[in-house]
DNA sequence: CTACTTTGTGCGACGTCACAACAAACGGGG
DNA sequence: CCCCGTTTGTTGTGACGTCGCACAAAGTAG
């Protein structure tokens, strides 16, 4: 009942920032003297904090309060191919602290990855009490399908692990104070795009692309996950009903025409060099974008055929859920915007609803960081559904009644 | 504060059935007393009502409580091609009204089909009334696109309808104490497929199929409608690029393949009594039944190839949802068992998750019955969101404090 | 018939919120 | 320079809702 009431102020501060009592009471609905006392309790918990004044004209300013992040920090962790992260995200959304280890997880056993990235995780924890702040939980991401519970990883194609009960095997190994949960990193991936506040963000659509292609949808600002948590596995949607051959086994998958891949093939011939797995992917990224900038017919005609294919499932996708935007992430996110006139032009011509529902398609920000940030962000989003449960702040312990 | 307490046992009681107060108690983390008092205010208001006792072994026995329907009733109305119709629903589910008109859309007048609707609308308010209940809300079905503000088709290509004001003409035609808001008739029919306090029923996808097909999505149990209110609009995922032509100018559409036309297009030749559009459509998918039910090979090999289609697009759908359940409703509700063997091995056979995500494919049984229905459950939903909104029972007013 | 269990209600204590009053802080005008 | 209006933030007071507890009611088991 009072949770509640300090979950709507918080959740209020953090999507339309700071601002005084006066304004946070008509904002909501209550009373000064209600949004007063709550604010009050924020922050002998240590979750606000004054914030300056706030001239707005005429009568006494008001003394703006602000989310004070450095108390709680969510933990965000992923496990790929390629690497193992983590990142601490405090309160107020910034970063606290960032790990980073690459890995082969095709050579790696299945217990040394985890092993590695407990590690992390407690170095993470660790950076995050030296600043004075205490972990309320870690969201771990995954690549790969996870079963509802999220605990049991069922398949992970890429990493080459089946039925690794990941939530469990990383408590054992942390014996954490917080709770360690599961998700999917695509998932992941959406809930960072998903910005708190920004009205166009709350139903969106995240497509990542790479070596697969995953993603995830927000709807009204909550991650859908489906009812085993499967949601979001759009790579393996069929486009090409007799087309080419996936390595899932089927036919036709939406990755099979619109990943990395079938890019290169069409960019390139077998010895280019922007094929060659031993360079670095935003190295053959780049060239690609110079080739396109240089006006090359080959590559720019690669670059349509993709988009249009990334536009033609993208339009399925948008007529079934209307979302408000498209966020394209992954390698996408480099190279896309020469994609975008085909995306555009599928899109619109592939959704029925006018104007293609006023869905538009932008690029994401958020580099290799978007699993691991989302991570944080949903790991913080129990200080937000219930502000009580953080320890409160020892000089408040120590001081007392005065 | 006190509503939202109201609204939890209103919905304890329809998801889980009558039970005891203290049962009430035990399952929502309340003491016996507030129970007690919650329930007493809901009998003030005429929502509960006592329901016999129940014996549970030891002890007193309880006596259990259950919704009162007849005080509270929604009206869900339609606007379909071939009809408009309305139902009135009481608070516990049960039909308490209904009507239904025939129409012919495309030589009516637009004014002329909302003046009958609006005439119906009354007519089951009135029915409403005799029965002693109050209509708390009306939601209106139509077939076609609706803007997110729920107030205009903007497009309505079955009824030839375009830029209608759908919500405002009727609010006009009807003077109504009650609100009046406008939904897409698919999405409605998705909402009365979910049935409350199912748990395997509120993460599921429901496919229409007709003349047309269109859908809805509900997660979490609740409708998703999407930024503008497109959302569901599955009939126009272009599910074979370079396929058939459809009538809304694209090429591919799922509808194209799946929809009745090319089933009976597959299923008979031009001059066979089924493809009549003069006859009924039930006789005709009787017709359709018979012949597979004997065995006709044409037949069993037309719902096969449309089945495969439908599970095509089902797999896509499910792929990116991952529903507990897709119901399909329509047609498919009367021949869909002849496809279900297509269905399912596409939908396994295209669903990465393993065993296709544990989705089950179900058959509606509401018949064209559905859009009125869920109207009707989406306008009871300010009941369960606020109990505190309808009006106390006369008697209790009278009575006062005694 | 007694012991025990469970249900439903009545009553006092406590916490929370709304309303009102008041002090504080600032701009503007004479 | 001072007074006034305006807005902010805090402090009290009363109303209301919820919890804990006790008690009567209504059944079962032995």
């Amino acid at each position: 009942m009072r949770s509640t009431k300090l979950s709507l102020v918080l959740r209020q501060l953090r999507d339309g920032g700071p601002r005084s009592r006066a304004r946070l009471a008509t904002d909501l609905g209550l009373t000064r003297s209600s949004a007063s006392a709550l604010v009050g309790e924020l922050e002998e918990l240590g979750l606000v904090r004054a914030a300056g004044v706030e001239r707005g004209g005429l009568g006494r300013p008001g003394t703006a309060v602000e989310l004070d992040g450095h108390r709680v920090c969510g933990i965000g962790a992923e496990i790929n191919v390629n690497h193992v992260a983590t990142m601490a995200l405090d309160l107020a959304g910034d970063v606290v602290a960032e790990h980073r280890a690459p890995i082969d997880s095709t050579r790696l056993a299945v217990s040394a990855v985890l092993d590695l990235l407990a590690e992390l995780v407690e170095q993470t924890d660790a950076d995050v009490r030296a600043g004075g702040g205490q972990t309320v939980g870690c969201v771990v991401g995954v690549a790969g399908l996870l079963d509802r519970t999220h605990e049991v990883l069922t398949v992970g194609p890429n990493l080459g692990w089946k039925d690794v009960p990941v939530g469990a095997e990383l408590r054992g190994r942390l014996g954490a104070a917080y709770p360690v949960t599961i998700e999917n990193e695509a998932n992941l991936a959406a809930v960072a795009e998903a910005v708190p506040g920004d009205a166009s963000r709350q139903d969106i659509l995240v497509i990542f692309g790479e070596v697969g292609m995953g993603g995830g949808i927000v709807a009204g600002g909550r991650l859908l996950r489906g009812h085993q948590g499967y949601a979001g596995e759009f790579g393996h949607m069929i486009v090409e009903p007799g087309g080419r051959r996936c390595g899932c086994g089927r036919v036709g998958c939406w990755e099979t025409v619109a990943a990395l891949r079938p890019l290169l093939d069409a960019a390139a011939d077998p010895d280019d060099p922007i094929r060659d797995p031993a360079l670095a992917l935003d190295e053959r990224l780049a060239e690609i974008n110079r080739r396109a900038d240089l006006g090359d017919n080959r590559t720019l005609a690669a670059l349509d055929q993709v988009g249009s294919w990334v536009g033609i499932g993208a339009a399925m996708l948008t007529n079934a859920l209307n979302p408000a935007a498209i966020v394209l992430s992954g390698y996408f996110a480099e190279i896309g915007h020469h994609m975008r006139p085909a995306i555009q032009e599928q899109l619109l011509a592939g959704v029925l609803a006018p104007q293609g529902g006023g869905t538009r398609v932008e690029f994401s920000t958020l580099g290799f960081t978007a699993a691991v940030r989302g991570g944080a962000t949903e790991a913080l989003e129990s200080v937000f559904d219930d502000p009580t449960t953080v320890a409160p702040r020892p000089d408040v312990l120590l001081g007392g009644a005065r």
